[in-house]
DNA sequence: ATAGCTGCAAATGCTTTGCAAGGCC
DNA sequence: GGCCTTGCAAAGCATTTGCAGCTAT
């Protein structure tokens, strides 16, 4: 994904293009859709030679998230993941590898759902199947 | 409930009916469905006048867990829920004062859920409607 | 008696924060 | 220049662990 475009999508959602947004955005958003840690998130740009502190990593999650960029998943009691596919979708989630995968948007017709409780409204419905090996 | 049938479920599970699991467990167990953290049942239980340490309290979460006493529920980043309904169901989740529901166990037909990924089988399958204000 | 529990405190792991220095517009 | 960002290190939480002493059987 051209620089330009990653750099548009940051200035869009109120974010300066800095180096190290960039970088995170670049690598999250090229690839089609991965499910990534902070610390992941972090290894990853290290590699990619760029310098960007845990802090950073975990502070530009927090404004993608916000912006609509990425979606937070919570599966696991302790660590966050983070998933680059923000349309409608499910997971899989294999707890002995701590691994997540999507479930294609379609699979699971939730039909009707129940009305949420007075005074509320339905945020979102996310549905995690839990694996273990056969 | 009386502590004789908790403390032969106790023993069913393998564990010895101790002071502090069968305070723990009456509690848990006695009332009807409800949704606490490791925290909350600690503060319960000493309120209720019985020594127990907090590392106390997350061991026996997790003894009970596996027991099938209890079920652990994650929509919270680093806070875990217990929810004392065994049964199949669902919950809401409202993110802004951190309190579960349960939905009733037939009103999300779930239907036929997608193939686990090869090699791996489901162990099962969780909704969680997440609500905000209105 | 003895295998299993418990309490305490320390350790762990992930995440957040405070603040000075640096970078974008 | 001014305001937003970053980096680092320290703080913060929830949870887990090690180990000596206690307890149920």
């Amino acid at each position: 994904m051209a620089d330009q475009i990653i750099s548009d999508r940051l200035r869009a959602a109120g974010l300066r293009p800095t180096r190290q947004r960039l970088a995170l955005a670049a690598l999250l958003l090229s690839a089609g859709p991965r499910h990534l840690t902070a610390e992941m998130l972090y290894d990853e740009v290290r590699k990619a030679g760029v310098t960007v502190s845990l802090a950073t990593v975990y502070n530009c999650l927090h404004q993608f998230t916000q912006a609509g960029m990425v979606r937070e998943v919570v599966v696991d009691p302790g660590r966050s993941y983070f998933d680059t596919n923000v349309s409608e979708h499910h997971h899989f989630y294999h707890e002995a590898t701590g691994t997540l995968t999507d479930i294609p948007g379609e699979t699971i017709p939730l039909g009707t759902l129940p009305a949420a409780p007075e005074g509320k409204v339905i945020d979102r419905a996310e549905v995690i199947i839990r694996l273990r090996d056969a």
